[in-house]
DNA sequence: AGATTTCTCTTCTCTAAGGAAGAGATTAGG
DNA sequence: CCTAATCTCTTCCTTAGAGAAGAGAAATCT
């Protein structure tokens, strides 16, 4: 059963959507959290304020957003030692709930890359370094609307 | 700059979730609906209590799910031939919204993958296959927990 | 056929999350 | 030096969404 290309791409984006909200739902991470986070893991530390515009929060919320997400684990503050009105959100790497739930997931996808040869994976990082700069554009462009 | 292995994919798949959830807002589509609509791609149609099992939501909450979703034009409900208290809600495939939405991204990894050759390709979809294939068991034990 | 079970949908209630406005603290500019 | 601007955080309010319980309809079993 040989499906349609595009078909086959658009359930493997279904595939990791799901399992990346199954992962949220299984650590009681809300969807704005898990959001946050991820702005975080792509972009590395920022301000409250560069967050908020990322999330499309406005300030209040996004501060109980980052004590949620510094209460779980995930991210800590840090003071700005420039301008001493601004903090600094970074993400914590470490073994919070998240990285256990999804430890199995990463240890399937481990097993299949470990299948492929070297020009392979090649092929496949070379794909995958491409598409994270499309879909971090395109997020961007759907912020900007 | 060769980064770590682990580390792009990390950002692949933060990109890819991040890009998900922009376009859902975008759509003014939230985090549960987003989810079940992912469900639905992935296994197709299926019943209402089907779909409350897989969201884990009791079955008020999956009613006026679908109600949104069917509003919204994502979804519809068709009565099952073989028991008539049954209803299966099916993803309409339409000019929705969120196709309209996650378009530019289509558009910029179909040009992406149109730079590989036949036998690149096979690797990349062959990846695809699997993964998808690996996620979604991953989701069905993280569900299960 | 009658009783039980199954399935969807409705209603009510409650919690969680976001928006708005403003306070407090710090920096920049005249 | 003093005013204005910037940034984070707090407080209050509103609303979307989830749970619980039950009603109504239809299938299954005895």
């Amino acid at each position: 059963m040989r499906s349609d290309a595009s078909e086959v791409y658009r359930r493997y984006l279904s595939a990791v959507m799901l399992h990346g909200h199954a992962g949220a739902r299984a650590c009681d991470l809300g969807a704005t959290d898990l959001y946050a986070l991820n702005i975080l893991q792509l972009s590395g530390a920022m301000s409250p304020g560069a967050l908020s515009d990322r999330t499309g929060l406005t300030t209040g919320p996004t501060t109980r957003l980052i004590d949620r997400l510094e209460q779980a684990g995930y991210v800590r503050r840090v003071p700005d030692p420039d301008d001493r009105r601004k903090i600094v959100v970074e993400p914590v790497a470490g073994p919070a709930d998240l990285d256990r739930v999804m430890a199995p997931a990463r240890e399937k996808i481990g097993e299949i890359l470990r299948g492929y040869g070297p020009e392979q994976l090649d092929v496949l990082f070379d794909y995958f370094t491409r598409a994270t700069a499309a879909y971090q554009e395109a997020a961007e462009d759907l912020r900007a609307m």
